[in-house]
DNA sequence: AACAGTTCCTTAATCGTTTTCGCTATATTA
DNA sequence: TAATATAGCGAAAACGATTAAGGAACTGTT
């Protein structure tokens, strides 16, 4: 590796004025700066980032939270995408990704420690336990932090209009097709399951539909089985629901599974509607009524806050994002008119 | 932060006491040690790896480069379980991950560059265009470097039994549930999908059955509206196969599409199979037949090997870990015996 | 008592940068 | 002409760790 040292004995200068010609200092001649610069190029010299980090206390380094209860983390499409794009535009940036999911590793440290260690500008969680006291721990430090769709106070976020998107779809289904008997099987609980829920009963109560509790359960995110067990039971009640919302596309395939079973058809005997829009949702016929959220801005939001965060602290507030989804409207839920 | 100066100061020690107890050297006293030990502990003291790594040459940090041609190599379900696999067990270990996708940074460097840059110990090149001068570049340098799924001269590497993998597969379609009629939409020209059409030719061979130029033919990975024309296509044919095997399980649900465009059903009026397992192929119905790639495996030994590599140098040899898939039977080709 | 051999610790150099301060030479002003 | 300002560069300290070499205080041997 060519270092300052070597680009200073081939030009005869100090290691300073190479430190300050490649970084664009003022006091410098415009001559020897030129030289240097080219010389550095023609000697393939790359900065030591540990030595740059070492004597400025900056890393040029994001890390990345995500841990999913499941451990599935990285192959959620939803979160797979958001950190692709948290990835892309930090890069543009001139910043790396690291993982900080330190779970096992011999030397125990906490999140804010393995952040420390390894000298982060800042993480983004991206998901994680919100009440695990090391997540508080690290978004209560004076470390940069970003969080996905959850709100922390004093913290910035970036977080998907779940209430929005509920209402849109909400809307959709009982104006634009005509449903009043729908049930929700809803995710475990969460700041994202609180809002989808709350929204879901407060339009219907402004659309004047009557929601009976045993139309609202809980489910739990991408469980197949668990949606299919409660679709068995809501579709063999008296007063079956004529549409049933699942907590996401995932777990609305284990729903698809218990109606086929049963010999019916969607959207025909019964609609259905997810949420997430990952890629599978639209590739399936009937095409799944769902709301699409909008994975690639909020990975680009979350990379441009938490990046302002580190390089303007002074001038940086604390931003909450909202990101609006999308209702596709697919074609599994029928219309009621006919 | 809290360095070993304050601990040497604390313990009225030198710093180089307090580098030699915090690493279990062996010229220091046990008394001595245990109470530096204990006073880092008791001072939160964590080491910072930018210092240690500009003294030791040694980061503890590896590369992961991941580049899928549809950028979408973080969504990829099998991507992203490898991934999630390499992350882990490197943490058992004590390394951290880092992207080292540079695309479109200011400063535009070289995956090699990169690396070198950030100091990675070693790189696990999971994705990427393999005739990419960058990739070469890096797989040829002396950077421990293993690769997945794609095998370089003198690189470790660590791969996915392709070769068996179909022929189970065909095995099972042909001799189990008698099919004579098989096409095969096969993925775009890579390592993989040679292995898997020679593979395919072969088996075919073998079992005495005839494979008709026209059976074969090439989509692209997660190519759903190509798979759906291919479909189309061999539908219509005079002679229509009886099963049709996609390039994954992916791609095989715009073929599936097709298929009941047509008012076709499966596996009553034709058989489909797909590659990877990915999640969604055991939750429809029917299942998919498709052979699982074991990425929890894969991405296991990944990181094994190129840790090996990184820490044992001197013993370790070039190795070729060949992981098996396993056959899922599912229910998507049916019994031509009756 | 003198010597070597251990044991335990310190000194100091080093990794590759950045940055403060000071120096010199030239330009500007009084 | 002398004083002062400015531009351009270098010397050296610092960041936080590792490590080779050296030294002091013991122990044990002859």
């Amino acid at each position: 590796m060519v270092s300052m040292k070597d680009i200073s004995q081939r030009c005869g200068v100090s290691v300073a004025t190479v430190s300050k010609a490649l970084n664009d200092q003022s006091d410098i001649g415009e001559e020897t700066k030129k030289h240097i610069k080219e010389v550095a190029r023609q000697m393939g010299y790359f900065p030591n980032a540990s030595a740059k980090q070492l004597k400025t206390n900056r890393s040029n380094n994001i890390g990345v939270l995500m841990i999913d209860e499941a451990g599935m983390g990285l192959t959620h499409d939803f979160y797979g995408n958001i950190l692709e794009n948290i990835r892309a535009t930090a890069e543009e940036k001139g910043y790396d990704i690291t993982f900080i999911n330190c779970n096992e590793q011999a030397t125990k440290m906490s999140f804010l420690e393995h952040s420390r260690y390894r000298g982060l500008d800042g993480v983004a969680v991206v998901c994680a336990g919100y009440n695990d006291p090391e997540v508080v721990e690290l978004v209560n430090s004076d470390l940069p932090v970003v969080t996905v769709d959850h709100v922390f106070n004093g913290v910035s976020a970036v977080i998907s209009d779940n209430v929005k998107g509920m209402r849109e779809l909400i809307e959709f289904i009982y104006r634009e097709k005509g449903h009043r008997d729908i049930a929700f099987i809803h995710g475990t609980d969460s700041a994202v399951t609180r809002n989808r829920l709350a929204s879901f009963y407060r339009t219907m109560e402004e659309l004047g539909g009557k929601v009976p509790d045993e139309y609202v359960c809980e489910g739990a995110y991408r469980d197949t089985a668990g949606s299919h067990d409660h679709t068995l039971r809501l579709l063999k009640m008296k007063n079956p629901p004529t549409c049933i919302i699942y907590p996401d596309d995932f777990a609305l395939l284990g729903g698809l599974n218990a109606i086929q079973e049963l010999g019916l058809s969607v959207p025909e005997d019964i609609s259905i509607a997810g949420y997430d829009g990952i890629n599978i949702s639209q590739v399936l016929e009937p095409k799944i009524t769902t709301i699409k959220q909008d994975t690639a801005l909020m990975g680009k939001k979350t990379a441009e806050c938490l990046i302002n965060l580190i390089e303007r602290p002074k001038t940086t507030i604390i931003e909450r994002v909202v990101v609006d989804g999308k209702l596709l409207k697919g074609g599994s839920v029928r219309s009621l008119e006919d």
